[in-house]
DNA sequence: CTTGGAAAGTCAACAACACTGACGTAAAAT
DNA sequence: ATTTTACGTCAGTGTTGTTGACTTTCCAAG
């Protein structure tokens, strides 16, 4: 049906057509992603650049600000305006280096896990049932595609992060 | 390695640590799947949102703004707003219903189509390499994750999408 | 036929969050 | 001692989302 173009037998997945579906999967996928932790994020008053300071917050306990600045690759204007209401709401707690005191490592407190494990859990319940509706051999395809679409310099930061950090 | 909690065999899929490596990956993609479209965007003078009406007004020739909210999923006052300017460049193109007069059926000008053209190369490309690198399989997958993960109302919208309709 | 409500679309004002540019401070590096 | 790095801040701008108020058009009930 859409195979005119390419005159071969395997390669039906590269049309243009099968890829701009997965464009427009993308997009709608993204927008279910985010859905959930949306809702909860405007009950408190907060967006999703909140979500994700928190988030990588959690991840990497301990990180500087410039390390998040590399990963959510907006500029520190924009990072500070979130961390700034995060630390005065007492979600975050910034502390000064010790070896290096220029840097500020970053942690959540006990309020802010709270919210952290809110947002995950619905993040992550919407992420299971994904999963189990599709089974293992979907998921991996999922995640090896995921990765090659990424920025090599993400990439290469997301290969790194280890499974066991969490 | 990270198969302390679930007791079971084949469900290391659904261990949380997972789910969280599917979260970010998803994330990180999605910076990857804007990266191109966003740079020549700001050649343009034009934003995200303007990619997406043009891309949907593309898809579906003649669709209402009505039918772009849905599939948007913001406010018409905010698809208006760059509606406004796509239409005031000479890039989209209003007709006034002729059986409802409230519609408008909106269509791409020539000029239109030339930056949907060159937005959808540059996107598609990084698709296309992504899917070369990971093989049919993995993309059968990759597309069977994210149908999961969409609100049933888009998934619904997205199945019924024909793949000639391009 | 008229009237009243619903639907489609537009205009105006505001908020969130990104950006750039400029500046200041403290500490590390050279 | 000078430069660079890390961080914070102030000011200004642009895109994109929101709500509220409005017009035009359609349709259906009286």
């Amino acid at each position: 049906m859409q195979d005119a173009r390419s005159g071969g037998e395997a390669l039906l997945f590269l049309t243009d057509e099968q890829l701009r579906k997965g464009i427009e999967a993308m997009f709608f996928a993204y927008r279910g992603f985010t859905a959930d932790p949306d809702r909860i994020l405007n009950n408190h008053a907060y967006g999703r650049a909140h979500h994700r300071a928190v988030h990588f917050i959690h991840r990497s306990p301990g990180t500087t600000v410039n390390n998040l600045l590399g990963i959510l690759g907006v500029t520190k204007q924009s990072l500070n305006r979130v961390l700034r209401t995060l630390i005065s709401d007492g979600l975050v707690e910034s502390r000064v280096g010790t070896k290096d005191k220029r840097e500020r490592h970053l942690f959540l407190t006990t309020e802010g896990a709270t919210l952290e494990r809110e947002l995950s859990d619905a993040q992550r319940k919407r992420m299971r049932d994904a999963y189990r509706a599709v089974g293992p051999d979907a998921v991996a395809g999922f995640r090896k595609v995921l990765e090659a679409m990424m920025e090599p310099e993400l990439r290469r930061y997301f290969k790194a992060l280890k499974d066991a950090e969490l």
